[in-house]
DNA sequence: GATGAATGAGTTTTCATTCAT
DNA sequence: CATGAATGAAAACTCATTCAT
């Protein structure tokens, strides 16, 4: 992973120290927000005392951002994954294709209450909400140079298109909620009618 | 001093209490989130002294709890206007006519801010989950009501139904959480869009 | 006890009240001691609010100081059961003879944990202190006045037979700690032992 | 780096602090009770922050149960002193040459204002009476060591020389309890007659 | 006499943050 | 780079007491 090791000997291990407190934290955000988790629980979860931690990060607040920026590129990698899906396919079956995972992703506790706890700190931390804004900008990019790839759908324009890829954004958002409140979900079940609305949004331009 | 104290003196005027505390706290946690809200800050907001909001409150957390149960009647209202409106047509023609008043309201910050700290809290917190729960199942509950009444769509079976209420509550869920991350969102390319996914959902029944 | 009913009404009716206060106080006392007792719980104990109650008392250490005091009449009881004992014998059987009833109030929970309570509050409460020691001289008079009845041990005067009297309290109180702190304590064991030191102290003039 | 570290270099240290946060709130209790005593004043009077406090104790409680397991150390150095006395003697003796000593200890206020402090907690805090038991048992332990090492008094078995300790404990007791509510107490009369009792309690089986 | 709403200072405890080592 | 002792403001909650009714 780290092939500079000679060149940058120190910023590396700076890295990978900043990485373990990345980590340390979102365990305990995931599990107790992060108003609930204080300092002293990131450094026992780290393995590493405070002032360390303050060497490395401002304040918390810096803490919930890196975190935050770091799940854009989780994001992003999805968007990736389907640019490099090399299967084929109009653009709704290449997006179809991949809402069985994403829907999983969507239900899987740990992402989901990581998640939820960024969108609502973003409600009302704009320094939050600037940085998952500028995720969905890279997601959106991906997606369009994607649709602009494989050809935009008969009768849709740019812009179209893209209203109808945050729709589908939305949707996904919307399985999360439900996976937080919802009592027993079938993935199967939901997955099914995302598909469906996936080609709604993308077969059907009126 | 009081002319309608016929009905319950002193009982009203606790209730009123209650009601001010609610209120002021629901205006805090719109704000500052749950956790970002102290005592004090609801106490300064009610206009009144901590120890007589712990004698309408066991705790704060069951402040919480009051306001995640307020708006269930919120919710369930909505589900009411549905039932009531007699202009008639398909299940699917009736939930569509009420796709613009609901985007608006999941765009409306003073809403989709608690809406989302209350998501975000019952994706940890078992009283809130549960309470949340309640409130979908009367939703649901109404939903279903309504759909037996004017006829379930043609090719589904109440179960099926009961599945595709649920995407489209989680539709309307993830407008929400896009308009707490969205920037420039246009309430009525939004409204459209919704409009055709309930429309593909409940006209469709492939 | 009171035979001026139709003359006091409502003094009487305030003397019930109090002692109601008093009984509700003296429960929660023993159960949490003073300073784990809120004037709320004895509201409660006692089936009354909180400015009634202050209505017959000034503060809460008023009411610990009446139930002080009270506690003085329940001692000169057994002082005076001493006095009216028509069995006879020499100041030494008298006494022996109350000893085993004696050694039992001490160790009953109910007594001890109030007691304990009223003397280490009596260690630095100068109010509570004064009235401790008044309800001792009580005592002691007591018995004094019976040693002077039935006639003063051979070779003691009364200032030695004074001392001796408040050994044998102190034996009566060191009883009364090892109840609080021992695990299992043989009531006739220190039955026993408590009336051999008796006989001791009041028949050997040594 | 620290010269004088050679034994234990940050225990030490760690260890003096928790020693003055138990010598300051020994204080406190002393004066105004464990309930009477907030965190505050122990800050205070330890010149400590209450986050530093909490840092070398869990919580109040823990406080108070240091202090009690610290009085025991107290307690066996007195037992500890009876094994050691090599003026030889009877038990009786042994005991008697002790008792002038205990008794003065027994009536200084600041021994007696913490001990009926601790005794009046053991009576409804199991905790702080569990860890007055465990004192109660060693310093048992040694009496009985010393009694079967310079020979049980003719005519007792071991059980009921225990039993007869465990009197002379209650008379040290009392005599506290005495100490804090009498006034004006003559140490040299208390002393004799406590003598007195010994002997009768160590010398004479009947 | 009697209630209980209302207060606000006080309680224990937590926590982000700093700093000497 | 790394520690963890130390801080002090602020958190949630309690409680003796007052007062309008």
């Amino acid at each position: 992973m780290n092939t500079s090791s000679s060149t940058a000997p120190g910023q590396d291990k700076g890295e990978a120290r900043r990485q373990q407190v990345l980590d340390a934290a979102t365990g305990c955000f995931r599990r107790d927000g992060f108003h609930g988790t204080s300092i002293a629980k990131i450094c026992k979860a780290a393995g590493m005392s405070p002032g360390h931690i303050y060497h490395y990060f401002d304040n918390k607040e810096a803490i919930v951002q890196a975190i935050a920026k770091r799940e854009e590129q989780n994001i992003t990698e999805l968007a990736r994954k389907l640019q490099e899906d090399e299967s084929g396919g109009s653009l709704a079956t290449r997006v179809a294709r991949q809402v069985a995972d994403s829907v999983d992703r969507c239900l899987d506790p740990a992402y989901l209450e990581l998640q939820l706890e960024l969108a609502a700190e973003a409600a009302r931390n704009p320094a939050i909400r600037r940085i998952l804004r500028q995720s969905d900008k890279v997601v959106t990019g991906e997606f369009m140079a994607l649709s602009e790839r494989v050809g935009l759908p008969d009768g849709m324009d740019a812009a179209e298109v893209e209203l109808r890829m945050n729709m589908i954004s939305a949707i996904f958002n919307g399985v999360m909620v439900r996976g937080s409140v919802g009592a027993d979900i079938d993935r199967r079940q939901v997955s099914r009618l995302v598909e469906k609305l996936v080609r709604c949004l993308l077969d059907d331009a009126d």
